[in-house]
DNA sequence: TGTATGACCCCAA
DNA sequence: GTTGGGGCCATAC
C-alpha cells in the first residue's frame, strides 16, 4: 500500500497539525489548505475530535479563523486548549488569541 | 444514491 | 456588530 502521495486525508491532517511551530496557532482553513483538502475546514474538525486525548499532535495550536477557540468556554476541552497555548506563550484573552502576533506565517 | 452532520470559512444585508 | 445563507470536504446512515 503505498500512501506516499495519496495518505489518507486524516493522517494528512495530522501532518499539518504537527508542522504548527512552538507558539504559533494556525486556523482549520490554514490546516485544510496544508492537508490538500482546499476548503475542507470543517473535515478538519472532524478529524480532530476523533484524535485519541493521549495524541502527541499539538491540536491546541488550532482555531477559527477569527482567532478564537471553537468550544464553549465551560467546556473542558475549552480549558485544556486555553491552558497549553498559555503554557507555549500565546496569550488567550477571552477565548481568542491574537492573529497578527501568534498567527502561522507560512 | 441521497441526505444530514460537523472543534469551519466567507460574504452580504 | 449580529444574523443568515451558501459553500467546501469527508463520513455516517
Amino acid at each position: 500500500m503505498i500512501h506516499s502521495q495519496s495518505l489518507p486525508a486524516n493522517e494528512r491532517v495530522w501532518q499539518a497539525v504537527a508542522c504548527i511551530p512552538f507558539g504559533k496557532v494556525a486556523s482549520y482553513g490554514q490546516i485544510a489548505q496544508l492537508a490538500g483538502l482546499g476548503r475542507g475546514a470543517r473535515y478538519v474538525g472532524t478529524v480532530l475530535k476523533q484524535l485519541p486525548k493521549d495524541t502527541t499532535l499539538p491540536w491546541h495550536r488550532v482555531v477559527n479563523a477569527k482567532g478564537k477557540v471553537s468550544f464553549t468556554a465551560d467546556s473542558d476541552v475549552y480549558k485544556r486548549q486555553t491552558l497549553k497555548l498559555s503554557e507555549e506563550g500565546i496569550l488567550v484573552s477571552n477565548g481568542k488569541v491574537d492573529l497578527k502576533r501568534y498567527g502561522w506565517n507560512v
